[in-house]
DNA sequence: GCCAACGTTGGC
DNA sequence: GCCAACGTTGGC
């Protein structure tokens, strides 16, 4: 089993947006980056664990754990011209982009936040650490993961 | 709002 | 296949 760390902005999808949706699950939708399309489509598991992290707001962090509760299937939403991810490249006879469905287990008491994730030595070669890491989905080490939890 | 670090695009 | 230009991400 593999354990992830999925970014996102909570202005768009929050932890809490998830809580609210029925069966608190919901599909990873949106992607539109070919290294995180393979990780949805080949690496990402039934059961795997992922942090949910939130980005691009104040302060950034970790706000939680989901569960990957259905494997990569065909991310519709490329193919609907409402939809803000709209690819006309991608259809549903060939589609080019995956999603992954995702199951709240756990919003954290407190957020565990990215200085925090910095300060920490256990943590200091966490692809969230490098800078210039724009990838909204990376793997995290088994290592990683249990440092996490404890913090 | 700035800017570093990428990824993507498209001309050649 | 190279690479300059452009767009996006995301911390600060």
């Amino acid at each position: 089993m593999h354990y992830w760390l999925l970014k996102s902005e909570p202005s768009c999808f929050s932890i809490d947006d998830l809580a609210n949706r029925p069966n608190k699950t919901a599909p990873w939708d949106g992607v539109r980056n070919y290294q995180v399309r393979n990780m949805l489509r080949d690496e990402m598991k039934k059961g795997d664990l992922g942090f949910f992290y939130h980005s691009s707001c104040t302060p950034p962090g970790i706000a939680g754990i989901v569960e990957i509760v259905k494997e990569g299937y065909p991310d519709n939403t490329a193919w609907s011209l409402d939809s803000d991810h709209y690819d006309p490249k991608s259809t549903p006879d060939n589609p080019r982009w995956y999603m992954v469905d995702v199951k709240l287990i756990e919003k954290f008491p407190r957020l565990i936040t990215l200085d925090e994730i910095k300060h920490n030595p256990k943590l200091k070669n966490m692809l969230i650490n490098r800078k210039g890491n724009r990838l909204s989905i990376t793997p995290v080490t088994s290592e990683e993961w249990k440092a996490i939890i404890k913090m």
